[in-house]
DNA sequence: CGGGATCCAGAATGATACTG
DNA sequence: CAGTATCATTCTGGATCCCG
């Protein structure tokens, strides 16, 4: 079972994006390096373990980076690494998207 | 100004279409109306179930139209409303992302 | 043919507590 | 501050049987 897939380029994808949380840490990302507790803050109701684990697979692929400051407290900053940049369409077209559903809401069942 | 909606814009998509199948349901939509068969046999490894859930989902969302046939047996095709076709950006760059990864892993896991 | 209904396994996510 | 560890819950997806 699992064998490679044939064309499913768009599985594939979503395999690694399809979370409720990955893109949207992207996003928050797309500014510059944040913080762990700084995203934890931007994302809305994201816990602290998705947002690792999350943080994780991301740098895993390759798209972010972590960086490691040895202050004290430690400070750790994630961010966009060349190949994350490839996100960004990605993030926009979604955003245009999730930004067409809740206006089209809004004009539907207030 | 609600600064209430930060951006839950991604969010809002992402529910919508954060799934394994519902963005390459729509990907084998684009060239057309399909069948429920025909889906079936086009998405590789996806349950009856999960098809049938998932054209739910996305006919709700009105992304898609659902048409029945008075055949016997029965026919229905399913196709991309007017609104559905906003999701083609979507997919067009999910699967140039896939398949930048897929390349990818081709490059280094030989 | 195109489903619906049910049951079940595993993955994804969340809550809470603890740590260097 | 930035996690880890553990447990609980929810969600996703598959298997199977049934029906008009």
């Amino acid at each position: 079972m699992k064998e490679s897939v044939t064309n499913c380029t768009v599985e594939e994808a979503m395999r690694l994006l399809g979370g409720r949380w990955r893109l949207l840490i992207v996003y928050f990302l797309l500014d510059g390096p944040r913080r762990f507790n700084e995203l934890r803050r931007c994302v809305p109701g994201i816990s602290q373990r998705m947002l690792t684990l999350d943080l994780r697979a991301l740098e895993e692929a390759g798209l972010i980076k972590r960086t490691v400051f040895p202050t004290v407290p430690v400070t750790v900053e994630y961010q966009l690494t060349e190949d994350g940049k490839r996100l960004v369409p990605v993030v926009k077209v979604m955003q245009e998207f999730g930004k067409w559903l809740l206006e089209r809401e809004e004009g539907e069942a207030p």
